[in-house]
DNA sequence: TCTGGGGTCCTAGGACCC
DNA sequence: TCTGGGGTCCTAGGACCC
């Protein structure tokens, strides 16, 4: 989709549901307004921290990955629910269908954020208005309150959006930078966390006007690349557009899981490889995707997390093809300590219909001959000399490498044997 | 009694190639 | 003899966000 002229100023929204989880709750139970209300993973099985809770909770201190126990000391009339993804999701669909009635231009970010690009977009009035018109909308019709940020470009519009919660509509224009952003301390600036705040403070860098003025190299020094696009962020320069395709592209697909308790037992870690390569594969299934890459994650029992990785030359795209790797991964790198998370990622997703080569190849194989499939090979590696599937199987077919996967078995069967 | 689960982007070193 | 410099790919880890 192409972008609203970028000559002209554009006009950019950050809409930000407030205490997204609470608030669907709420809306499904209204007895539960203006109640304390916090919604956590089960602390039976030691998930319980705080995911989100509602502002009555953050009053007494209450804050998202507490633990719950925490919570409960700080807030003992607190309420807790478990998370309802689903509610949240049906939620959050109807949130961006209202979003772009308005406009095309919708980003959303996560399930209770997203960008609008409205320079373009009159039919509700000028900016503000329409901001409320949406604003109103989406409390009327599913009684959620969000906040709206109005600005130039969209770093500045998130930094709008959280000036006022709940139910804020905040303009920030470059004008209004000295006295409206760079006052706040560094760490509150969108891209500057705990690590790179306090970096910053090592160089007199403590407010965002402070990170403002400072010199580039100095920070660049500090930060890499990093360094001066916060710089220009401070300065209220943003470029980037808002990609209403950018949830489509996505790059891994990973589930990972905490144990109820800290394991070595062998049996059980295989169960949970078997879960989790199941569920990526299932979430790759419906996205009609593969991948090209496995990565596993460990995190042991102090915490400490390693991941280790492996690149194919093949399309994954069956569990058993996840489930081989990943476990080839684990018994090569576990050290045997106990275990307190494991985690399968697939990496270097692409859709489906984005690597037709290789499904016109994969198809039509089946049917050929050898003969028909070396030349197939030919020809595709001539046009596509880069292409790794065909790379692979010149590989294998030439030095006769053994199969590591279920795929490439059934593959070699089926054309290495004379 | 600590600290979930889903992601993205960036960096840095080594291998390898020209 | 003993070694440049640029580019790409792969792997591991860190930082950040919701």
């Amino acid at each position: 989709m192409t972008q609203p002229s970028p000559k002209k100023g554009r006009v950019i929204y950050h809409i930000d549901m407030n205490c997204f989880y609470a608030s669907v709750e709420m809306a499904y139970n209204q007895d539960l307004k203006g109640k304390p209300l916090a919604i956590a993973g089960n602390p039976e099985e030691r998930k319980g921290i705080i995911v989100t809770s509602s502002y009555e909770a953050r009053a007494k201190g209450v804050k998202t990955t507490m633990p719950l126990w925490q919570a409960r000391k700080l807030c003992p009339e607190l309420i807790v629910m478990r998370p309802n993804f689903e509610r949240y999701r049906t939620a959050s669909k109807e949130i961006f269908k209202i979003l772009s009635e308005v406009t095309p231009y919708v980003q959303p970010v996560s399930i209770d954020e997203g960008y609008m690009d409205v320079t373009d977009s009159q039919q509700h009035g000028n900016p503000i208005e329409t901001a409320y018109y949406l604003q109103e909308k989406i409390v009327k019709e599913l009684d959620l309150p969000c906040s709206i940020g109005i600005a130039p470009n969209k770093f500045l519009a998130k930094m709008a959006s959280d000036m006022k919660k709940p139910l804020g509509i905040t303009v920030l224009r470059k004008r209004e930078l000295s006295h409206k952003l760079w006052p706040l301390p560094v760490g509150e600036m969108y891209g500057v966390g705990e690590k790179t705040a306090a970096k910053l403070n090592t160089i007199e860098v403590n407010t965002i006007g402070n990170l403002a003025n400072k010199d580039v190299y100095q920070l660049k020094q500090l930060l890499g690349v990093n360094g001066e696009r916060l710089k220009n962020r401070a300065n209220g320069i943003d470029t980037t557009p808002v990609d209403p395709d950018a949830i489509y592209e996505f790059k891994s697909i990973g589930s990972s899981q905490t144990l109820p308790q800290d394991t070595t037992d062998e049996l059980e870690i295989s169960k949970l490889m078997n879960q989790l390569a199941e569920s990526v594969d299932r979430r790759l299934k419906r996205k009609q995707a593969v991948g090209r890459s496995v990565q596993i994650t460990i995190r042991y029992h102090n915490r400490r997390t390693i991941t280790r990785s492996k690149k194919v030359n093949m399309y994954i795209e069956k569990k058993s093809d996840i489930l081989h790797v990943a476990n080839e991964l684990f018994q090569k790198h576990w050290d045997l300590e106990p275990i307190r998370l494991l985690g399968i990622t697939v990496q270097d997703v692409d859709e489906k219909q984005n690597i037709a080569h290789q499904l016109n190849l994969f198809t039509y194989e089946q049917e050929a001959s050898k003969e028909k499939l070396y030349s197939a090979i030919d020809s595709l590696s001539e046009k596509y000399g880069k292409n790794p599937f065909i790379q692979w199987n010149e590989k294998n077919l030439e030095e006769k490498e053994q199969p590591r996967t279920s795929f490439q078995k059934d593959f070699l069967d089926d054309y290495k044997r004379p």
